[in-house]
DNA sequence: GGATTATTTTGCGAGATGGTACAAAAATCG
DNA sequence: CGATTTTTGTACCATCTCGCAAAATAATCC
């Protein structure tokens, strides 16, 4: 019951004045942490992503994280919200690997590229088999009883959407698409691709399939009217 | 736990030579069944649609079969088997909507349009919510962890990618799309935004929304290369 | 050192879960 | 009618499930 990575010690300027927020370290008062809430977060998302919320018992996440459960419940609360703070973990994650991508000055068809790669990254990783998209595996699960994780699912679906639209709003300025280009229909073909990809990715399709339904897909993107 | 509907009754053609085969009323032996396994498999179906492997009990099943727990086992097998018979059977039913319009001869427009309505239809259908694409739920399930359920969801992904592209390669060939166009892209295309509407209906989208953004797939799909 | 505070640990308990054993029930066969 | 066959209904089991209470532990504060 212990987490490999101890805290990793850096805790240690007395830091006088503490107030009691998180500013360096207020010196916590009593017994100290067993775990780092931050690993022990990214475990049990690690599981909810393989596993879906209902098949996750709180013993699987007990010896996931390392924690016991009376611990687990104490930091994160009921499995239902450790889920919710996972999910959002994962957003987090998920946007800041894309977020440099949308902001720098690129070629569309480099940007696209790009972001698929870095999806495809996040879909294939995991040591036991390709965990997918959380926010997929969530729509096909929870997503229909819950409005709270309904809510946070509808979020990331339109976020992306928005984030590619405004994408492909900005080559259409830039010249690198014809005036009859509707981003927000293209947008919406770059966000299916995603969900394909993601699905297909939970099926163990191989990456150089997916690498190739990327292409084919940026290849349709790209090139709306420059053909023919 | 007596279905609603009793069995139609229309057994009683005594049917002499009986071979053991169910031909018309081989004047089973012992006592009759109380349910019809073909409406009982469809609400399984329902429930597994709506809640996912992990999290319909047995009790759930029995209650929504009218069977209870011992007949469905004799029935049907242990939860996994039933799940998978839940599974074929949609996708019975789902080929069974759609074979027609594949077949029919249609410009091809009004054919992406059918099949788009009719899985929407599928999708959205339920009394408790919209339900989503069994495929697609069972991807971001079951699909990681099973061999054998994962061997048909991908069956059931390239089957649809197939029939796209031969729907995409009829079109060509009757003239409806640039020599430039590619089928199998297109197909990924359309197959990707079948599961995108899958993914978004399960956290209601309503169907308007749906119908939009099938609409620019489509516009975009048949579009390629007639414009500008 | 003792009080205080925060966390861990053990363990429990009420209920759900998947699966099955077994007897009663309802039909046909002879 | 009795024997046979098939299905139903009840009851049960071993296990897991989530959540929590109570005690033990380890740190800081005074």
């Amino acid at each position: 019951m212990v987490q490999k990575s101890k805290p990793p010690a850096a805790a240690n300027q007395p830091e006088r004045r503490g107030e009691p927020e998180r500013r360096g370290q207020p010196k916590r008062r009593g017994r100290p942490r067993a775990y780092e809430p931050d690993i022990a977060l990214g475990k049990a998302l690690d599981l909810f992503r393989k596993q879906g919320f209902a098949a996750t018992s709180l013993d699987d996440l007990s010896a996931a994280t390392g924690m016991n459960r009376p611990s687990l419940y104490g930091a994160f609360g009921d499995k239902r919200e450790l889920y919710i703070k996972s999910y959002q973990r994962y957003r987090e994650e998920a946007a800041a690997s894309m977020v440099e991508i949308f902001r720098q000055e690129m070629p569309l068809r480099q940007r696209l590229e790009r972001i698929y790669a870095a999806a495809l990254d996040i879909y294939l990783s995991g040591d036991t088999g390709p965990r997918g998209c959380f926010t997929v595996v969530t729509a096909a699960s929870e997503a229909v009883g819950d409005p709270e994780i309904r809510a946070m699912v509808l979020d990331g679906l339109t976020g992306l959407d928005k984030a590619f639209a405004s994408c492909f709003r900005r080559a259409k300025e830039k010249g690198e698409l014809p005036e009859s280009a509707d981003p927000v229909a293209l947008a919406q073909i770059a966000s299916a691709t995603i969900h394909t990809i993601a699905i297909r990715s939970r099926a163990r399709v191989p990456r150089k399939e997916l690498e190739a339904i990327v292409k084919g897909a940026i290849d349709v993107m790209v090139g709306v009217g420059t053909r023919a």
